[in-house]
Formats: C-alpha cells, sequence, structure tokens
DNA sequence: ATGGCCGAGATCCTCGGA
C-alpha cells in the first residue's frame, strides 16, 4: 500500500500536475495540505474521474487539507485539537491495511515566521495541542501513522545552509526539540530510518532560482509509530513533479506499507 | 551580499507562504 503526502501550494492551481501524479505514481492514499480551498470549490470531479474518493476540510484562499483515496475510508475527524484561530490544518482518518487498523493524521503545521510574533508563539502553542493528543491517543491507538508539512527542518544536513535559517521558525532549537519531543512519544521519522546518511529535500522555494542550485529543505515528513515500523518497507521522496511546469514548491513523499 | 516567486481575492495591491 502506497501512501502519499504533498503538499500541493493550490489543490485547484495544481490540479493538472496532481492528475499526472496520480496517473503515473498511482498512491492509494494522497494526503494533501494548503489546498487553499472550500470544500464547496473543491475539484471532485477531477479524482473521481480517477476512481478517487475525497475526503476535505477546507478554508478560503489558506491552509486546507484532504485525502484522496482509492478505498472509501473511514472515522473522517477534522477535531483532533482545538484550534484558537480556527485554521483547517489537520484531517484524521482510520483505515485498514491487511486487518491492521490505522490512524492515519494529516497535517500542516503553521510556518511560524516572523519569530517574535504572533505567528511563532501560534505555531509552538499548536505543536504542543498537536503532541498532547498523539500522547493521549497513542495509548489506545498504538498504530499511527502522520504524514504531512511539518514545517521543521530536523537537523543541520536536512538544510542547503543550517546558518542561514538558525533564527527561523522553521529551524530554530525550540521548534526541533518540539520535533523530537513528538518522536520521543514512540516514533520514528521514516525517511531518516532508511536513509542514515542520504540528504534529500522536500521543498525548494519559488525565488533565486532555489530549484535548480538544489536550495532546498526537508520539511515534509513521514513519522510511524513504533509498533508499525516493522511494516514499513519503504520511503521516497518523488522529484519530478517539483521539476515541471507550474509546480508547487513541495515535492511528493511517498510511504510504502507491507 | 542582495534580491529574487507564487496563489487567492477582490483589484490593479495585500497577505501569506518558507
Amino acid at each position: 500500500m502506497k501512501i502519499t503526502s504533498w503538499n500541493v501550494n493550490s489543490v485547484r492551481a495544481r490540479i493538472l500536475n496532481i492528475k499526472d501524479y496520480v496517473k503515473q505514481s498511482n498512491p492509494d492514499i494522497l494526503m494533501i495540505q494548503e489546498i487553499k480551498t472550500e470544500e464547496k470549490s473543491f475539484p471532485f470531479d477531477d479524482f473521481d474521474s480517477l476512481g478517487y474518493n475525497c475526503y476535505v476540510y477546507g478554508q478560503k484562499s489558506y491552509n486546507g487539507v484532504a485525502f484522496i483515496s482509492k478505498k472509501k475510508i473511514d472515522g473522517i475527524d477534522n477535531n483532533y485539537i482545538k484550534d484558537p484561530k480556527k485554521q483547517s490544518r489537520i484531517i484524521t482518518a482510520n483505515i485498514i491495511n491487511k486487518s491492521i487498523k490505522i490512524k492515519l493524521i494529516n497535517i500542516y503545521v503553521p510556518n511560524g515566521n516572523p519569530i517574535n510574533t504572533e505567528k511563532y508563539t501560534y505555531k509552538l502553542n499548536w505543536l504542543n495541542s498537536f503532541i498532547k493528543k498523539t500522547k493521549k491517543i497513542l495509548s489506545t491507538d498504538k498504530n499511527i501513522i502522520i504524514g504531512g508539512d511539518f514545517n521543521v527542518i530536523p537537523e543541520k544536513n536536512d538544510v542547503y545552509d543550517y546558518k542561514k535559517y538558525e533564527n527561523d521558525a522553521l529551524f530554530k532549537l525550540e521548534i526541533r526539540k518540539k520535533y523530537q519531543e513528538l518522536i520521543n512519544l514512540g516514533f520514528h521519522d521514516v525517511y531518516r530510518y532508511f536513509n542514515k546518511d542520504k540528504y534529500e529535500y522536500t521543498f525548494w522555494d519559488y525565488m533565486a532560482g532555489s530549484w535548480q542550485k538544489n536550495n532546498g529543505l526537508r520539511i515534509d515528513h513521514f513519522l510511524v509509530s513504533n509498533n508499525l515500523l516493522d511494516n514499513i518497507k519503504g520511503i521516497s521522496i518523488n522529484k519530478k513533479p517539483r521539476g515541471k511546469v507550474k509546480p508547487s514548491d513541495h515535492t511528493p513523499i511517498e510511504l510504502e506499507i507491507a
């Protein structure tokens, strides 16, 4: 079973690229972030024509997350944490793979820049709420996959020039510690687990030829609970969509489950 | 060392992103 996470930076502006990707890569479930639209304007028909069901938690102009799934999925929930700003950043579902029940969590973590503003404290509070809730459910749900745009650069080697990011909300030590705190609840960063010495990115800014220069960041991640780790066959970052015409600034990350 | 790009919405610019 293949599960992909991709920050598409507008599902409507990106629809042709997304459809090309789905046809080529054939994921069972696609978790998308930053759909930048309300549910009523979501391109359901485009996905329906490819044989996919859509589960959308949208918002006008900003944010928004969704599951695109070949099979129908149950237990869709848009209220994993209480968001004081009511932004659409988390959608969860319950899936069954080979008779194992898995909770699937699709997240779009706040950016948090610039630091020393309310945007940064919103990110910190958001991460704290997410950690607290995840700790709570882990006592009953042992099989959890968290995927999405975490807006966290975990380590120095996960960014082309970490010195530029030391005072950035994506790499600030306080934020990286929150990411570690989440992992310490009982998860693995799957990409790093399978790639101890390989450094790839999932995001390249539109500006200044970042893609051409490979000035990237690894900020899109899959975390799986320890209980599930042996069921993971592999993970890969698919760079092809980032090189296309009219790309998202993020590229898909693909998780393969036994 | 600096500046550079996109998308959405209601214009002809602002905000947000990372």
